[in-house]
DNA sequence: GCGCATCGTCAAGGAAGCATCAAGGCGCCA
DNA sequence: TGGCGCCTTGATGCTTCCTTGACGATGCGC
């Protein structure tokens, strides 16, 4: 469920949004001043910001600026001043996205879907490591790595480590792994999953005939043991 | 300097907006319809597309489709409806601003600005200067050095070094970078891999059949070793 | 203990991918 | 318009990877 911080000073507009983002699935936290935006913002961390720029205490673009300083937390900036350089001004500073009262409820939230999305965009990338015993997989780089190291694996032996990385200390169904791995076509041809089991134990594990890490579930699947 | 890519269909306006866009310093480029958009924005990787949605070959959201799959370059989408879901639907289909006619020109600037720095965010923590091994690699001038000496490359081959320099130390699967350095189109052309991989390797490496920096992952993609 | 299903291992052939060299063609600039 | 740089394309030899088959081991139910 996603988070959103809403500041803003008219309680019956705050209300009113509060009601309708969290209809939507939303999970919201309402403050209604600049300063204890900002320090909801660093208790509550949300995933997008909806700010209003009539606040009664500091400007909305010093708002702003006190987020910009250590997050950067998709903001959305709402205003009634339909003219003006503040809008300008707000874009500039690092809002993500700008709207005038009067809104129509959809098109917000249809923003606020959008700064979301791309806010995760930017921070997800950081999938990217797991250790396993003495095994460290790169998500990024697709490479594993043991004691230090690199091992090389090829297409198909990385997208069934992959798959079973993402699932550590899961079971994954021989079926699941040969769609997703081979494809639908390939699900019944359970003898890939062995060879390709034992080629990854001949790279990964000390003593290949004792898996420890890529242990076999008979007649069900493989897990990656942490 | 940056590059923008205009899709219009009206000469007036199209014109308008390359006029003031090349006054505020952009590198500007304008398509009339949709197919040429897609084409010209293979070939011009702009670093912001300003699209309006009402064109005469395909949907706004079509063309917004087709860029989606292949780059992750802003969009800021241009409009004469003032009401209607199309504004929702673009957002969710990945547009990352939205501006209705009539506009202020200094208001769509400061959009467009936005775009282009979220845009550089996300595509490049780093954005001048990025140091590998006895590399440096200057992005502002497009520039590379080996042990302080500058390296001529080939438009090609910059767009190669900067797309793996952009992700160093991560995978970059063979299908992306086919796609952004050639464009859309070229995504099965692998012997272009090889033959540029190797212009590279011959300009970059010490030695060029064992390489350090560019390194092949079979049937994978190419790392940029730090 | 026997049979059947499943698993593990090894190996070989062919397909796909890679590295390299080189030549043709195109546009651009002097 | 001639030359040059760059992109594209082809040919060749080599390496890597996927697929497939054969065979033995293991485990479970009867």
């Amino acid at each position: 469920m996603n988070k959103i911080l809403v500041i803003d000073d008219e309680p019956a507009l705050a209300r009113a949004l509060a009601v309708n983002l969290r209809a939507a699935g939303w999970e919201v936290e309402v403050a209604h001043d600049g300063r204890s935006g900002l320090s909801a913002a660093a208790g509550f961390h949300p995933d997008v910001v909806l700010l209003d720029l009539g606040l009664p205490d500091l400007d909305g673009t010093e708002v702003l600026a006190g987020l910009r300083g250590w997050t950067s937390v998709p903001v959305v900036v709402l205003s009634a001043r339909q003219h003006g350089d503040d809008k300008i001004e707000a874009l500039d500073l690092g809002a993500d996205d700008y709207v005038t009262k009067p809104f129509a409820m959809d098109e917000l939230m249809a923003r606020l879907r959008a700064a979301v999305r791309r806010g995760q965009e930017t921070a997800s990338p950081q999938t990217s490591n797991l250790s396993v015993g003495e095994l460290e997989i790169d998500f990024a780089r697709k490479r594993v790595a043991k004691r230090g190291e690199d091992i090389r694996l090829t297409p198909t032996e990385w997208a069934f480590l992959e798959l079973l990385a993402r699932n550590v200390g899961r079971l994954v169904s021989r079926e699941q792994i040969l769609k997703e791995v081979w494809g639908p076509v390939y699900a019944k041809e359970t003898h890939y999953l062995r060879v390709y089991a034992a080629q990854l134990r001949r790279k990964l594990e000390d003593d290949p005939s004792h898996p420890r890490y890529l242990v076999t579930s008979s007649g069900l699947g493989y897990t990656l043991e942490p």
